[in-house]
DNA sequence: TTAAACTAATAGGTGTAGCCTATCAGTTGG
DNA sequence: CCAACTGATAGGCTACACCTATTAGTTTAA
């Protein structure tokens, strides 16, 4: 059965004509013809009387064409869903973010974002970069926001913002005047880092090696604010991305010098869906005002 | 847009795997991908991932689904009522019948007529042959029950039965004692006939008027009831086909010899979509034993 | 690390179904 | 009775749904 041939006997009830329901659907009166021949053998009910002088539909007929016509209402919603859905970022998409990023970044982006995509509803999972780069696999995050990393290489990325290492010490440290400061200048501190699995610790202990700085790891911290909880203790210093840097109680931020970065990217599948709305998002979250003032 | 592609959409949606759903729809895998891919791109819209490990609907896709779903269910409501729906008589059947037939064939029949045919709903309209045949062209009646005329060589009819003419007499008339008459013994009678237009006076006169019988038309009666009621008080003497020949206070039917005899038949259009129906209930009638009964 | 197994996509060829024009058969109306 | 109109039929063309064979890419196992 075939959707056109329905539509033909739509026409053809409604025109009570052939030819004119045959030039209403833009064919020949003998396609139209033949076309509803066909099914009328495939259902095996004939569905028009052409013995009358104006062409009628049967009793079956009747009652055919009135599951015809919702067949082709339905038909016709399955089209307008289809146009207006099809906005590069449409409906639930559910995004990784990892933790050193998540609880500074979406306060001061998310009511902005879900004005700029009203169609989008947007679910952000805080996983830490392994998962999220599995859960991808699966298809169980649409994409993610995390810091880019070599492992990334098998993914479509696009780059969203770079981010300085800051130094976050206790308003009582010495260092504490200073507004930069050298990775050697760390080495007599007592440099806190987050657990493992946390790229942030990854990438800030491998630059700590190359500069030969000693790590003690004798606290590992699960979260970013922790750490900071300690250092307003002046029990050590630690690394912090820029976006965290917001105003705390005994806490004073210090460049690194040389600048350490870590490159904030969205990632997806390669060959996801819809790279274009990821690409707009990325585009979008880049050019925001919040984020570009927070990264000064 | 095709209904098959639907199916196809449908397929992977379940199987979750491109070469399962082909072998389910009973096509190839390449087949299935292009059908799809076709679909996607006519709608716009990406309905499926196929970059995670397993395939999965995309977001839209998933909204998409559940309306194709119901368009599929619809079309198989669709086939399904095609199918319960073809035997030969079937939905509202409207049915011309002819005075001088209505009145004393349907009481007998009527019953066991919707016994025999639950799937379809006679409508009986009474109306005179001429009225008959115009709606029949019209498509308003389906078919009638009339008596044979010259008239119907244009349409498709079937024989039910042959009816005898009776002659109807006062059981004061001289003629009561006869079991028989000639035409010409009701010479000298008041002959009553049915007002013009009903095709059992133009048949009575027809063969009167070969007999070489007068016929007064003094009065002429619409129904046969009331010229049995005229009868009945001796004021004349009638026709009246065998069927209506129930036993009447005061009344004696009488044959004619030689016999005189209408035909009862179907008729509908030549090209009547519903003929084997037609043919089908006419056995069944000539069959009915309270038919036949009443015919001896 | 490579080989084997599996995925979906692509390439290229084939048959048919849907469409066309031209014509026919039947009916209607001037 | 002929002209005009109805829907059905005949025959031919083309697009497309389908096939097999192959490719590109990924996962699994050796």
């Amino acid at each position: 059965m075939n959707l056109k041939d329905l539509e033909y006997v739509k026409a053809i009830a409604q025109h009570k004509h052939f030819r004119k329901a045959a030039d209403a659907c833009f064919v020949s009166q003998p396609t139209l013809s033949g076309q509803v021949k066909k099914l009328e053998q495939e259902l095996g009910v004939v569905l028009f009387d052409r013995s009358t002088k104006q062409v009628t539909l049967t009793a079956q007929g009747e009652r055919l064409l009135t599951q015809i016509n919702v067949i082709l209402e339905q038909t016709q919603i399955l089209k307008e869903l289809a146009a207006t859905s099809n906005g590069p970022l449409q409906g639930k998409l559910k995004i990784g973010i990892i933790p050193t990023i998540a609880p500074y970044l979406l306060p001061a982006l998310l009511t902005s974002m879900k004005a700029a995509f009203p169609e989008s509803h947007f679910s952000f999972i805080e996983m830490q970069t392994a998962t999220i780069l599995e859960a991808l696999d699966d298809g169980e995050l649409d994409f993610a926001i995390l810091a880019d990393v070599p492992e990334l290489k098998n993914y479509h990325t696009v780059n969203v913002y770079k981010e300085d290492f800051m130094v976050a010490v206790s308003t009582d440290n010495s260092l504490a005047s200073h507004k930069k400061v050298a990775l050697s200048d760390l080495q007599s501190c007592n440099l806190l880092m987050l657990s493992d699995g946390h790229c942030f610790k990854d990438q800030a202990q491998k630059f700590c090696f190359s500069a030969g700085v000693d790590v003690s790891n004798q606290y590992q911290g699960n979260s970013l604010e922790t750490l900071l909880a300690l250092v307003a203790i002046n029990d050590g210093v630690t690394f912090v991305p820029k976006l965290a840097c917001a105003k705390r109680a005994g806490i004073e931020y210090l460049s690194i010098f040389p600048n350490q970065q870590r490159n904030v990217v969205l990632a997806c599948r390669k060959h996801y869906p819809h790279l274009a709305g990821v690409e707009q998002l990325a585009q979008w979250l880049a050019e925001h005002p919040n984020l570009k003032r927070a990264l000064i």
